[in-house]
DNA sequence: GCCAACGTTGGC
DNA sequence: GCCAACGTTGGC
């Protein structure tokens, strides 16, 4: 096993990196970005991104989000469009050095002096040595192309796409395109110094505005090697027929060692902006720990190669598809590959044991992760499994620091604490950080600490800067210089009723988008709120200018002052859109520094609700139930631990986990084997209402901790206990079309008590139809009655 | 130390 | 070929 240096590999890692870099790509429009990504294995993948930021990996996906654009003679390998006639004429060139433009007949791809070339009219798609001084007479007007770089081909220089010339432009400006519309003028590099190097000198390809495209990009490769040209030119036929180069490299004829027919047709130093297939592999294995060789690679076979054999045979047997095992799925399996295959086995199933329920369940579609899934409008930035499909079994399994033991029980996988059973939360790699002796302090909730939401593409990595902390009802834009992404801060005046509680002034500010339309689209709220405990559970919150919205907790965090606070996501009923017709990406996050403030971005609206200084039991309530949600745990195993009623009433919960319940009621931790399920939403007729189902599925309903009277109609007609999810879901939904029961104002409001203080009557029925503001008994008690 | 981003791999 | 998602790390 060889060991390397971190740093040299981290060295060239970022060299790849670089050569991987988004490249602007007029061709789409102004914004648009392309990618060329070259495996290790040799595999050429092309990406394009949005000027919204949305990254396409096929051209399926770029055609159905694009479906205004006609991107049928679209070349997605080549990122040029095609236009087939003027790809025949360009074949049928008696000269045997062109290379055309396959895509537009306005559109220039390289010629091969230094003459003009830009922006010649339709039909000049031969350019030659020879031919060329016809290309600016067409126009006439055209300006003498600036000097062109060509390089030695005898001294091949290793090019940098970070080496861009200044840009170009037509005096003439931009042609329209096949899509009629006209090209921005935007400048856009030139690629010099990523240009093949050719003994036949070729300058840029010019784009529709004049820019132009990297001559030797593999993108142009890919084309004119698909359409037989480079051979044509490189080769200097006579006839200038298509036809496949055989032997050495196309260019510079050189002979290519291991060349298979029909696979390579330029060498490694023809193909500068190619990652060369590289011989030699290290992986890392472990902290600056490198081993030798690829995963995918073994006797000499390349994934490409094992991917292209596989779909061979696929193609043969159709109905192998059908007899395919996961475990034995690889059609071409010899014995060279047993190897390989205990490796890819151990991939498969480190995180998944394909059976539980949530390794057999379908995507979610609300959790961030699926939010992040282009199937559900996400930008493909997260690339996770979905948050309720993570394996019950090992999402967890292997940590090689050990940390992974659970800090209660020492055990290594298994919490049969209720508690952790209910927050159902699996640890993720990126979690892993915070398993070692619970934080105090942080985001505590599913997946990574919470970041912005998307409604807007995001800052790329190479440019995120920090935000600064925001806390106290600080909004303030930071990055005002954005379009389109300002805010503004708007104070709502959201008072609070303390009808049944303790009164604290509490200071709430809502950020706005500009139009005012804060409220049309997702946004999400950090509530402070004890959400531990159950004695301060019954606040009520009272929400001016704010329509109802489904609020689902994203987890909680523990403020340094001791607060816990819980982040939620509201979303509105509305179909969110943005102006482009698309779904808005909503992923109900935000981001927390690392001291634990939240930071959010400038598309976030929030909520703050400030409790002022916590008191000293509450720290103690906090640091008690912080850790609950990152527990490790395997909830099938921990089922086994759980006897009689207990067990039955796991089953319940997971069941109950598993099904859509009506809006805002989401399952509360607590201590003790009982499930409770809350409505959440303070905005809800119901907002503090409490389903409490304990051992033997009994159950009671009880509002801001005061539960139902048995007598209360609710009770009616309901079996005495709640032992089927149907049951509970019923009962939900006989319980939202029930209000709280609003009191009677009591003593008058004090000025440290704001805004009101409510009393209820001794017999409140505490939920009365929704259409009632308050029950008999309370009305009877109001001061004119 | 942490995690958003993304390179890479495996499945089909 | 596309899609899903695992595993790593640059940038903070
Ligand atoms: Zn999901
Ligand atoms: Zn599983």
């Amino acid at each position: 096993m060889y060991c390397f240096n971190s740093e040299e590999m981290d060295m060239s890692r970022n060299i790849s990196r670089r050569r991987h870099a988004w490249l602007d790509w007029p061709v789409l429009g102004a914004g648009w970005k392309r990618k060329e990504v070259i495996r290790w294995s040799g595999v050429h993948d092309v990406h394009y991104m949005s000027p919204r930021g949305h990254v396409f990996r096929s051209k399926l996906k770029l055609v159905k989000s694009n479906k205004h654009t006609d991107l049928r003679k679209f070349h997605y390998a080549s990122g040029l469009f095609l236009d087939e006639s003027d790809a025949m004429k360009d074949i049928e060139c008696p000269d045997g050095g062109a290379l055309v433009d396959p895509s537009d007949p306005s559109e220039r791809i390289g010629s091969v002096t230094s003459m003009p070339s830009w922006n010649s009219a339709p039909g000049d798609f031969c350019e030659t040595p020879h031919s060329s001084t016809q290309t600016p007479q067409r126009r006439g007007s055209s300006p003498p192309r600036p000097s062109q770089t060509f390089r030695n081909p005898l001294h091949p220089t290793k090019a940098s796409p970070l080496g861009l010339s200044p840009a170009r432009q037509s005096a003439d400006g931009p042609l329209p395109n096949l899509l009629g519309r006209v090209p921005p003028q935007t400048p856009s590099p030139t690629f010099t110094s990523i240009q093949l190097l050719a003994p036949t000198r070729r300058p840029d390809i010019t784009m529709r505005n004049g820019s132009s495209l990297p001559n030797g990009s593999v993108a142009v490769k890919n084309l004119l090697l698909h359409q037989g040209r480079i051979e044509c030119s490189m080769a200097r036929s006579t006839d200038c027929q298509p036809r496949r180069h055989v032997g050495g490299c196309a260019k510079c004829g050189s002979d290519i060692p291991g060349i298979e027919a029909g696979e390579e047709t330029l060498c490694p130093s023809c193909r500068p902006d190619k990652k060369p297939k590289q011989r030699i592999v290290f992986r890392k294995v472990g902290q600056g720990r490198w081993v030798l060789g690829r995963t995918s690679e073994v006797d000499g076979m390349t994934q490409q190669r094992r991917k292209r054999k596989y779909w061979t045979m696929q193609k043969k047997r159709p109905s192998l598809q059908d007899a395919h095992d996961s475990d034995t799925g690889d059609c071409f399996k010899d014995e060279d590959d047993i190897d390989d295959d205990e490796q890819s086995r151990n991939r498969r199933h480190r995180r998944a044991c394909l059976r539980c329920a949530a390794c057999l369940r379908k995507d979610c579609g609300k959790c961030d992760f699926c939010m992040d899934k282009p199937k559900f409008g996400g930008s493909n930035k997260k690339r996770q499994k979905c948050r309720m499909r993570q394996c019950q079994n090992q999402a967890m399994v292997r940590e090689s620091t050990g940390t992974n033991l659970n800090h209660l029980t020492g055990k290594h996988t298994l919490v049969s604490d209720w508690r952790a059973l209910f927050s159902q939360w699996h640890l993720l790699p990126h979690q892993k950080g915070r398993r070692k002796g619970m934080p105090s302090t942080g985001w505590v909730g599913p997946g990574r600490r919470r970041k912005a939401s998307r409604l807007k593409p995001s800052r790329p990595r190479s440019k995120r800067k920090r935000r600064r902390p925001i806390w106290e009802g600080d909004f303030t834009d930071e990055e005002g210089g954005d379009d389109g992404d300002k805010v503004k801060e708007e104070d709502l005046n959201v008072k609070k009723s303390y009808g049944y509680n303790h009164g604290k002034t509490r200071n709430y500010s809502l950020k706005k988008d500009e139009d005012g339309d804060d409220l049309e689209g997702a946004f999400e709220a950090a509530l402070t709120s004890d959400f531990s405990d159950q004695d301060n559970g019954d606040d009520t919150f009272v929400f001016e200018n704010v329509e109802p919205y489904e609020l689902s907790i994203q987890g909680c965090f523990t403020a340094p002052n001791g607060d816990v606070e819980m982040v939620a996501s509201f979303q509105s009923s509305l179909n969110s859109r943005d102006q482009t017709g698309e779904p808005l990406a909503v992923d109900g996050t935000g981001e927390l520094s690392s001291n634990g403030i939240p930071q959010l971005s400038d598309d976030v609206v929030v909520v703050r609700v400030d409790v002022g200084a916590p008191a000293e039991d509450d720290v103690t309530e906090v640091d008690e139930v912080t850790p609950v949600i990152t527990q490790i745990f395997s909830l099938a195993e921990g089922t086994q631990d759980i006897q009689g009623s207990e067990a039955d009433l796991l089953q319940l919960l997971e069941s109950l986990r598993r099904t859509v319940l009506p809006v805002h009621w989401v399952g509360r931790d607590v201590p003790r084997p009982m499930l409770q399920l809350l409505q959440c939403s303070k905005r809800s007729t119901m907002a503090d209402t409490t389903l409490q189902i304990e051992l033997g599925f009994l159950y009671q309903i009880s509002v801001q901790n005061q539960p139902l009277l048995l007598t209360h109609p609710l009770y009616e007609g309901r079996p005495s206990r709640l032992s089927s999810v149907s049951q509970v879901v019923a009962l939900l939904l006989d319980l939202e079309r029930l209000a709280v029961c609003q009191g009677h104002p009591g003593l008058a409001p004090r000025p440290d008590r704001e805004p009101v203080l409510c009393v209820r009557a001794a017999a409140c029925q505490l939920l009365v139809p929704a259409s009632q503001e308050r029950c008999d008994k309370c009305r009877d008690s109001l001061p004119d009655a």
